[in-house]
DNA sequence: CGTTGTGAAATTCTTCACAGCG
DNA sequence: CGCTGTGAAGAATTTCACAACG
């Protein structure tokens, strides 16, 4: 992987460390090619052209080239790529060789959804605690799991040794939790509350509101069909 | 103002209806935008000046006015926003003032927790039916809601004028279940399914899935505190 | 005065098109 | 020959900086 590839600038690497970062954009459709890998593989597929990925994940071939350029030349011209020796390289790319913890915090019906969700063990996250606030509520099963108590929350998140935390909780609350989850030390965390949250540098925060979704597509809806709406 | 008019995508092929387009970039932030001044109209609040509604929505202020002046000049020079008037604003933008019908389809853990979940009807979106292929779930009650059997989408979907759909179950079946919903006619489709979902033109289509969210973060979490850090 | 609204510059992302290689 | 990998061109987006204005 030759590169001539010299970071513009402002690249905060203290120094050394030139590990080539990936853009966002790239980052979020990486995960699709794995996805569609994951499938080939399943189905016996054992290579695949950059057309055939690209369309199985929805993008451009083009688009698919350069994606995998940030991460590595693993393909054979004239040929395509072996799917396997792919997907490994994007999963080591992406970080996803590391032990991935997750806890769930909020046991309600979103956070007993996630926490059943099989899609993240067969990614490679394991859920390993879940975590309420209600009395009524700890204790309880949810999948193989059973509800911690929140007020351990500290305790918990550190003998399990989760790394990644999944905020499903009320707006009203999810700014003093994700307080608490910094101060445990982890440094990755999903959000599901309606709120901006605020973190320190150095900790990654996703977010995901559901119901801005249905807006944007309201607005994509309202654009393409509406007959009638002018102003 | 200008007409910098170049279509990604399969735009209809109408040309009367010139409404200025938004980028897709400016559109998801104005939902957080509106999220904010939401709450700040609930705290009692009437103006902000961009400054302060861009740092409560986690964008830079030049983002927020750029966003903003394409949906027009809501502003007071020297003074700010009003909030409820950009607010609405916002809204009429967005398409939110249109009665939107969503139905969810897979009455799983997740179609549940969506059902019952307080932020769709909170923001103007109304549930009006979920559905199940499991006839053991069939006729269950989620919320206010009954459980509908999925082999009578088509004729409830038309009863209850369900505009929006929210695909809430297996990757397996998502794609014959669009389908479905499409020849019913609905043509703004959210997907939880983990697939690429194929649609005609003219149907708007939203993913989300919650294992990519983790995968993105992991690679960040893996950049910016891995390199040869001990622990 | 202080803040909005906006051209213009800077940056990032996508697409093109073709050289290079198996 | 066919397909990958990639510079270069082209779009889109973000940031800057300041004139306009209540």
């Amino acid at each position: 992987m030759t590169s001539l590839d010299s970071s513009p600038e402002a690249v905060r690497g203290d120094s050394g460390t030139a590990a080539k970062q990936i853009p966002p954009a790239a980052v979020a459709r990486l995960t699709l090619y794995l996805r569609a890998l994951t499938t080939m593989l399943a189905e016996g597929v054992d290579r695949v052209s950059s057309e055939s990925l690209a369309e199985a994940s929805g993008v451009s071939s083009a688009t698919l080239r350069k994606d995998l350029s940030h991460v590595g030349s693993y393909g054979t011209r004239g040929v395509g790529y072996e799917v396997q020796y792919l997907s490994r390289h994007i999963s080591a790319a992406l970080g996803l060789t590391k032990d991935w913890k997750v806890a769930i915090v909020g046991a309600g019906n979103l956070g007993k959804a996630l926490a059943r969700y099989g899609g993240f063990e067969s990614r490679g996250f394991d859920v390993v605690a879940i975590f309420d606030a209600d009395q009524m509520i700890v204790g309880n099963e949810v999948g193989w799991l059973r509800v911690s108590d929140a007020a351990d929350m500290e305790a918990v998140l550190q003998r399990t040794g989760a790394n990644m935390v999944v905020l499903a909780l009320p707006a009203a609350v999810a700014q003093s939790v994700c307080d608490r989850v910094v101060a445990a030390g982890v440094r990755s965390i999903l959000s599901f509350a309606p709120v901006m949250l605020q973190v320190p540098p150095g900790v990654n925060l996703r977010k995901v509101d559901m119901a801005t979704e249905l807006q944007i597509l309201a607005y994509h809806a309202q654009r393409t069909q509406a007959p009638e709406e002018l102003e």
